[in-house]
DNA sequence: GTCTGACAGGACTGTTTTGGTCTGATATAC
DNA sequence: GTATATCAGACCAAAACAGTCCTGTCAGAC
């Protein structure tokens, strides 16, 4: 339905809290050092402690939260916001972006010659990627970020596609 | 998950087979005005006849399509192939596209001052929406379409975002 | 007038995904 | 060394999706 799961969106919200509070110090204890516990995120938004634990369990997994054990533990942002993508986000916690699995799964279409939308499809799949790849976490936490803008009928522009390089659209398909 | 349902898919591939119908003739008896079975487009492209008659019910019921009973009777697009977006073919086949529920259940999120993802949410949504209604059916059927480009950090055009206008972004939410 | 081919629409079922809960492992503080 | 706070992974129920089946209705062919 082309919509984003809960998941994600506990999962954003979560880490733009911590990429806030990496910036900013607040009264909570840990702040300064950019760190906060599931429970302290949890009650923050109103977010079901267990739930919230186990989406930022799969993005400490995917390499986007660096985590600690123990009292005073919790959770950091493992890289600077400026370069975590919400692409990033998404990809880690609901897996890959398949806008359909004609790409991936070629003996489900019968016959490939077959289905004629499945082109145009991958680039309207591209473009999609490219929009998310382009904002980050800090864009996020900014409270006038601008509204992404398309230029439809353009030839892409390398350096914009290269954010989505082909090597990773195939294990974007392929997981 | 952010992915297309398979009845998007299928309803985009009879589109796309109307859209070249329409413009060029084959072989087929009814090409020459447009038309065709459901039958007809569930063989051509192996696609459960059942299945894919649902799914052309909703685009005639959306006004996408126009419909024809009786013997030798079918499908015809309503309106020129460059005049209807994807946007329109996903949404009259799968419902509204929310990519959270947010925009639309202020009960559900408990404070609407809690959410601080919500706006820059709601922008990435708006991305989606302009990138799916830039493209029309007949850029489908083109082998060549431009990959849609993203321009991230400039103000919205104005001209671009009056695709989506503020009144069909409210509907696509409350509907 | 009847028969056939086509659309229209509802009800039903199996499977996958999603949202949510529960129990266990681990490290720090005292 | 024990208690506590925290992360980590298995588990379950509800919802959505894909697909099927059946009945009804309409228009043209014969």
């Amino acid at each position: 339905m082309l919509k984003l799961t809960k998941k994600a969106d506990y999962g954003l919200i979560a880490l733009r809290h911590l990429a806030t509070v990496s910036t900013s110090r607040s009264k909570s204890r840990n702040s300064a050092s950019g760190t906060a516990s599931a429970k302290d995120i949890a009650e923050a938004y109103n977010i079901p402690l267990p739930l919230l634990s186990k989406v930022l369990q799969k993005l400490a997994k995917g390499g986007l939260l660096a985590s600690e054990q123990g009292t005073n533990g919790g959770y950091r942002l493992a890289r600077d916001a400026k370069h975590i993508s919400t692409l990033e986000v998404i990809r880690a916690i609901d897996g890959p972006i398949i806008l359909t699995k004609c790409f991936t799964e070629h003996p489900g279409c019968d016959q490939t010659a077959l289905c004629p939308v499945r082109e145009p499809l991958r680039k309207v799949h591209e473009g999609i990627l490219s929009l998310l790849s382009g904002i980050s976490l800090a864009d996020l936490a900014t409270d006038d970020m601008p509204v992404p803008t398309f230029v439809p009928g353009i030839r892409p522009m390398l350096s914009r596609i290269q954010l989505i390089s082909p090597s990773e659209a195939i294990s974007e398909t392929t997981r």
